[in-house]
Formats: structure tokens, C-alpha cells, sequence
DNA sequence: AGCACGCCGACT
DNA sequence: GTCGGCGTGCTC
């Protein structure tokens, strides 16, 4: 790969600081290059450039440099010709990857708005593992299945012990019949031995490479749009066409065809000579979302993700460099991909949590994929069924166009929702309602299958009176209270307040006050107790570990010699099982009550995802939803599907109580094990970004103890900040925290971790 | 962040 | 006597 074609300070950004205007004199070769090292330093390091690295040197280009001891890799800001730093040392040797000039911009701000360096943010952007090495790309070529109908339930039969052919086979089938061979091999794993063997038995063909896929051409399987898919279409279309920012929110509910709507765009742009990113959510669903788009681009099309090697990386970021690779598909990490003339960016499931980063840079993609899109004049579609407080309030706000798509293009029609009060129904000693034993009982006898969903958050404890379902709130923050073992107080963890815990119901005076917190075994062994002999499939952090252990229990479900599916969360993704006819949410409370001020909208998105998962062509599903708190508007609006009004009724309460997308937050977390110096380093600091930063709509919430006191032997207190703070006053967050750890000489006793516009609290 | 240096208590 | 715990300071 060429180096960047970057003339010595032809870069529009100016990092830190100004520009020596002898960088423009061409006459001269820089001698020293400005390097942003991934290292959490505020500050740039000075090397010298050997003259046989002179060529390659380049603002944006990857280095090697030596730092102490070891050797790290950088990236070059800049050029100069002098330096007054003393010890410099030279360049080891120059990387095979570089960021462009809109790439070092975008590196830039991710920095500076989610506080950290330009080096660490930019191990985002390009990860460093790449290295110069032979990169295998499998034999070209178009696998086949080759059998189908009977023949193909021969097959299956004739495998016998050899469960990965079969799963290949599936696979197969499960993506049209046909798939390039290196998406087989390569993104999805099976070995060239096992697809030679289903090679060998002829029940897949090989067929010669396509070399260029024929976008000008019609699809081969033709979907016919309905009036507000091809409305949608024509929309971006026009937006991409127009070269500006044009960012817009396609509200379609679940199974209403919105990736037909992005292949239509993206096939539109690429047609036209563009760039493509789409992001999807979770690695658990990229098999699925690979399989349907390489069926439109095939070889012009990149897959990147976490899991691939260093090499495999190279090769696909290469291949977008070069303009090969028209289009990338991937996990939040593919926001930031080099693909050449980009024009579109596809948010899929912009709700989706998974988009937020755990590590530092803490960034959300879903935030970068419209920075970008500000940046580079790009269409950004954020695409949802029930889309993010945030999305929603932008769009109404007429920030984002609004498309929507009311319709569900399959004729499934939404399932019937019922909301079972448990206050009333609960069956003495279990989990079960009245109402959900009934259904199953009728789904059992009619031979369909159900699912069980039984919520788990993390270890929130709160409390709750089984008489009358009242919860214990925070006064002022409208978030439940969580109980502390240490001193037997509810607390909030989000601004402080605490008291001690209840000894009776506030509201009804019943001494049924309960912790929350029910297992999946116990509620197998009910379904044990009522159901005797009936195949329960449980599906949870201890049934799914190992390899692929979430892949292995959905497809023992969908093969249908279970009738239940009992699990957590994880059941709500990942294929559609045509054969679940109830949809049973054992604990809805379990999310609503979870201390986060989200935790109505969680509900909301997850009720709605699982509801998606009852019924099928011409049969309606039907969903029971249990809970102590019937009358909360989550329940309301979710029985008629009402999103609109759901969100409305939320916003109200965010404005209130002034939480995003009405302020932004940032949240600190202070990690010690020493507990009395934490506190007493936390207190004074948060005192002092009081006196500091604190003023009307910048409040300083805490020191608060978080959800988790303690972790790996180490206390930690959070510090919240809620309002709108500028780049300047986020660093001043962290200088005065320095100043103070300073003052105190604890050293590194106490350890400060942050994240901006963070999306959980722990 | 890593890594080395250096100071203290604990063990063969 | 040395091993290794982690507090401290530095990296072009």
C-alpha cells in the first residue's frame, strides 16, 4: 500500500498547537517526525527521521518507535526540522497502514471528546496488531449446494457423526445455496478439510471466482418493495446523491424490511462509484447479516471483526484502501474503516447497546458514525424498531428525516400482548402466573413451542412489596434504590441519597417486602413440578459456556425436540424460530426496576424484541408479559405496540429530571484499595469541580458508592457530572483530579477511570 | 500504559 | 542473606 498522498502540511487539522510555517518549505527534507503515542501521556514525542525512511514518513503513517525499554507503534502528526528536545531518538521502522487526513481528524475528536490521547484513540481507528505478513487468501471460487429438496434431507441423514458438515450444510442452505468459498472458510470458520470432505461426498460444487459482482444488474431473487420501503429508498437516495449531511432515522417496526431498504441504498451508491459502512450490533448476528449481503456484493464487500488475526485485518483494510472493497460490514469497531469515497453509513439497530465501547476510548458508534457523517458530508441512516431516547429526540427535534415503515412485509401479524398482574395472578411459591400456566398449557397440548424469558440484571438488589408491588425509589432521581449489604442502607447510586432499609410496605404497611433475584434452575424445577415430563431447554450464562455453546442450544431448540426455551436475555437474539407459538416474560419488573434511568426505555426494547420472537406466517403469536406494576406506561403503551406514545410519555420524564438526550453525562469512577483514601481524594475532588465547573446546568453529582462497592479487592466511589461540558472543561475534570492526587501524594493509589455519555453504571 | 528502580517485609 | 511486594517516576 502506497503511503498517504499527503504533501509535508497539507493536512487541514492543526493538532495541538500551531504549525511551523518552515514546514511548508519543500526545499528541505524534515529531519524530525511528531509522534501520538498510544500511551495515556498528554503529550507528543519528538523522533528523527533516518534518511532512508525519509520517503515514507508521512503525517497520518504508522511508525515504529522505541520508547524506554520497549517498542511501540505511533502515528505521525507531523514534520519539523528542528526540535529543542534533548534524547531524541530515531524511528525504528515505518508501519504498512496510515490514517487520511479525514480519518486523522475523526482520530482527533474522539480524543478530545471522550478524553483520552490521540495515540490511544487511534488504536481504535487503526488497530496495531496488523504487522507486514504474508496474507492467505483462500482459493477464490463460488461454493454450490448441490443438493436439495429430498436429497438434501439424504444428506443429512448419510453424515452421520459429523456434526460440522452438517452445520455447513445448514449454513448453506439457511444463505440461498450459494456463497463465495472464502465467506466458508473465513468468516465462518469451518476448515478447508471439512468443506473438501462435503466436496468430496458432491453434495456442494465449486464453481469458478465471479470477478467483478454484477451491481448494474437486477437482483437475482427479486423483492418487490412495498410503497413505504420504496419511499424510504428514494429518500436516501436522494441524500446521498446531494453530497451533504444528511442524517436520518428509519423507524420501522420488526419485520417491516429495513434491510431491504439499506441494500437498496447501498447497492445505489456503490453503483454510483461510493463507499458503504454498515454496522450491525453483535458478532452473534454478523453470520446471518454476512450471508445477506454478500448475496448483493460478494468480492466488493469486507467483513471486519474482533476476532480476526492480524493478517486477515491487514488484508481486509487493505483491500478498502484500495478501493477494491466497496463496502464493510461489521461490529461498532467498522465506523472507522478506510473504505474509499464513502457516501453512506448504516446504523442497523441503533438502539443496541453493544455499540458503546467497554475500554477506553469509551466511544459509541452510533455518536461517531454522525460525527463522521458531519465530517465528510455522508447520509447516515440509523435504523431501528424502537429507536434510542437520543434518535428519537433528534428526530423530532427535525435534526434526522424520519422514515417509517408501519408495515410488516411478511404478513406475520404483531403478536397479542397481555399484561398479567402478578399481585393478583401469582401462583403461591412460584414464579408463575395463573394466566401463563393456562397458555402453556394449551401450546404444550397443540405440539408448539414456547419460550420462557426470565429477566437478570447484574446484582442490583432491589426491593419490592409483593402485596402491592410498590418499589423504593429515589426522591430525586426517579431510579430505584438498591441495598447495600455494608450498614443494611438503600442507596442511589446515582446522586447519594441513602437511608435505611424498610422493615414494611410504605404504601400498604404488608411486611412482604422482597429482594429480587430468582435463578433459572428454580423455575425449571417449577415447570418440572407442573409440567412432568416435558422437554425443557434452559439457556443461561451455565449452560452456554464453551465454544460456540449459544449456537449449539438454539439450534437443539430449532431442531424441535423441546417444547421450552427457558433462559436470560439471550434467548431474546439470534434466529427466528418458526415453531414459538408463546412468548412468556417470567420478571419484567427485573429490567424496569434496574437503577438506570434507561431502564424504562431497556424494557420497552426488550419486550418488544422478544415479543418478535412469538408467532409466525398466518398465526398470530401471542405474548404474557408478568409484573407486580401493571399500570406503568411501558406496559400500557407496549400491549398496543405504541411506540410513539411510549416515547413521548419517556421524554417527559428525561426533561424533568434533565437526563439525556436532555444533558449529558459523564461519569467517573475512583478505584482504590485503599477505602479512606478514596473517600477522602474523592470528596475533595468532587468539591472542587463543585467550585470549578459547577454552574447552572453543570451539576456535580457524589461521591456515591456505584452498584458494585467493591471489585477485585479494590473500593470505588463514582462521581457524576451531568450538563454539557467543552472539551476544555473535560480536561480540566481530569487536571484537577491530578492536582489533587498531587497535593495528597497518594501516587497512584487511587485510580481514575471515565467515560462520556456513559450507557450503563456500575 | 509499561517498565525499571528502589525501598520494605518474609522466607529458605 | 535474597525474593518479590508495590509505590514512584519517566518515556522523545
Amino acid at each position: 500500500v502506497s503511503p498517504p498522498n499527503l504533501p509535508a502540511g497539507s493536512s487541514k487539522i492543526i493538532l495541538f498547537g500551531m504549525r511551523p510555517d518552515h514546514i511548508n518549505q519543500k526545499s528541505k527534507k524534515p529531519t524530525y517526525a511528531i509522534v501520538a503515542l498510544p500511551i495515556p501521556v498528554d503529550r507528543l514525542f519528538t523522533y528523527a527521521i533516518p534518511p532512508e525512511l525519509a520517503e515514507g514518513v508521512r503525517p497520518g503513517v504508522r511508525v515504529e518507535v522505541p520508547l524506554g525499554r520497549r517498542t511501540t507503534s505511533g502515528i505521525v502528526i507531523e514534520l519539523t526540522h528542528q526540535s529543542d528536545v534533548g534524547g531524541i531518538r530515531p524511528i525504528k521502522s515505518v508501519g504498512d497502514t496510515h490514517l487520511s487526513p479525514a480519518l486523522m481528524k475523526l482520530t482527533d475528536w474522539v480524543a478530545s471528546y471522550y478524553g483520552c490521547t490521540f495515540g490511544e484513540a487511534a488504536q481504535s481507528v487503526i488497530p496495531p496488531s496488523f504487522r507486514q505478513a504474508k496474507v492467505k487468501r483462500s482459493a477464490g471460487g463460488f461454493a454450490r449446494l448441490a443438493v436439495s429438496g429430498a436429497a438434501f434431507t439424504r444428506a443429512e441423514e448419510e453424515v452421520g457423526r459429523a456434526p460440522k458438515q452438517l452445520r455447513l450444510l445448514h449454513a448453506m442452505k439457511e444463505c440461498g445455496g450459494a456463497v463465495e468459498v472464502r465467506t466458508i472458510t473465513e468468516e465462518w470458520g469451518f476448515s478447508r478439510t471439512i468443506l473438501n470432505q462435503v466436496i468430496k461426498k458432491t453434495w456442494i460444487s465449486i464453481e469458478p471466482v465471479v470477478e467483478r459482482s454484477h451491481l448494474g444488474e437486477i437482483d437475482r431473487d427479486v423483492v418487490t418493495l412495498n410503497t413505504d420501503q420504496e419511499l424510504s429508498v428514494q429518500q436516501l437516495i436522494d441524500a446521498t446523491g446531494s453530497r451533504t449531511f444528511s442524517p436520518f432515522l428509519l423507524y420501522g417496526v420488526t419485520g417491516s424490511g429495513k434491510t431491504e431498504v439499506y441494500l437498496r441504498a447501498a447497492r445505489h451508491v456503490i453503483v454510483n462509484g461510493g463507499g458503504c459502512i454498515v454496522l450491525v450490533p453483535e458478532i452473534s448476528l454478523l453470520p446471518q447479516a454476512i450471508a445477506r449481503y454478500r448475496k448483493h456484493f460478494q468480492n466488493e464487500m469486507a467483513v471486519v471483526h474482533s476476532r480476526m488475526t492480524g493478517p486477515e485485518r491487514y488484508d481486509a483494510w487493505k483491500r478498502m484502501v484500495e478501493g477494491e472493497c466497496r463496502l464493510v460490514l461489521g461490529p461498532r469497531s467498522a465506523v472507522f474503516s478506510p473504505i474509499q469515497n464513502l457516501r453512506l453509513i448504516i446504523v442497523d439497530e441503533e438502539q443496541d447497546d453493544s455499540y458503546k465501547q467497554g475500554e477506553k476510548p469509551r466511544y459509541h458508534a452510533r455518536h461517531i458514525a454522525l460525527m463522521r457523517g458531519k465530517f465528510e458530508d455522508l447520509t447516515v441512516v440509523l435504523g431501528s424498531a424502537t429507536p434510542s431516547a437520543e434518535s428519537y429526540e433528534h428526530t423530532h427535534k427535525k435534526r434526522y428525516t424520519r422514515l417509517e415503515l408501519p408495515d410488516r412485509v411478511e404478513g406475520v401479524p404483531m403478536p397479542r400482548i397481555d399484561i398479567v398482574d402478578m399481585k393478583v395472578e401469582r401462583v403461591e411459591g412460584t414464579s408463575f402466573s395463573k394466566t401463563l400456566l393456562d397458555r402453556l398449557k394449551t401450546c404444550l397440548g397443540s405440539g408448539g413451542q414456547s419460550i420462557l424469558f426470565l429477566n437478570k440484571r447484574g446484582h442490583a438488589r432491589y426491593v419490592q412489596c409483593s402485596a402491592c408491588g410498590w418499589v423504593a425509589q429515589c426522591k430525586h432521581c426517579d431510579i430505584s434504590l438498591t441495598f447495600h449489604r455494608i450498614g443494611g442502607t438503600l442507596r442511589c447510586h446515582f446522586c447519594g441519597f441513602s437511608q435505611n432499609a424498610l422493615p414494611a410496605c410504605p404504601e400498604c404497611s404488608a411486611s412482604r417486602l422482597f429482594f429480587t433475584g430468582v435463578g433459572t434452575q428454580r423455575i425449571e424445577l417449577d415447570l418440572q413440578t407442573f409440567f412432568p415430563g416435558v422437554a425443557v431447554l434452559r439457556m443461561d450464562a451455565d449452560t452456554t459456556s464453551g465454544k460456540e455453546g449459544h449456537l449449539r442450544i438454539l439450534e437443539k431448540f430449532a431442531s424441535g425436540s423441546y417444547s421450552i426455551l427457558l433462559g436470560t436475555q439471550m434467548v431474546t437474539k439470534g434466529h427466528h424460530f418458526p415453531g414459538v407459538q408463546l412468548v412468556g416474560v417470567l420478571n419484567a419488573e427485573d429490567e424496569l426496576n434496574f437503577p438506570d434511568f434507561r431502564s424504562a426505555e431497556r424494557t420497552f426494547q426488550q419486550l418488544t424484541q422478544v415479543s418478535g420472537r412469538a408467532g409466525r406466517v398466518g398465526r398470530r403469536g401471542e405474548v404474557v408479559v408478568q409484573t407486580y406494576m401493571p399500570d406503568h406506561y411501558v406496559f400500557s403503551y407496549l400491549k398496543t405496540n405504541d411506540y410513539d406514545k411510549f416515547m413521548n410519555e419517556e421524554l417527559k420524564v428525561r426533561k424533568l429530571l434533565k437526563y439525556p438526550p436532555y444533558s449529558r453525562l459523564v461519569s467517573a469512577l475512583c478505584i482504590s484499595k485503599d477505602k479512606e483514601l478514596l473517600e477522602r481524594v474523592t470528596e475533595a475532588w468532587a468539591l472542587t469541580l463543585r467550585r470549578t465547573i459547577g454552574r447552572e446546568n453543570v451539576a456535580v453529582l457524589g461521591p456515591t458508592p456505584p452498584i458494585i462497592e467493591r471489585l477485585k479487592g479494590s473500593y470505588r466511589l463514582q462521581v457524576m457530572v451531568k450538563g454539557h461540558l467543552t472539551a476544555r472543561e473535560k480536561r480540566g475534570v481530569v487536571e484537577r483530579f491530578n492536582e489533587i492526587t498531587l497535593r495528597m501524594k497518594t501516587g497512584r493509589a487511587v485510580d481514575l477511570r471515565w467515560d462520556v455519555d456513559p450507557q450503563s453504571f456500575y
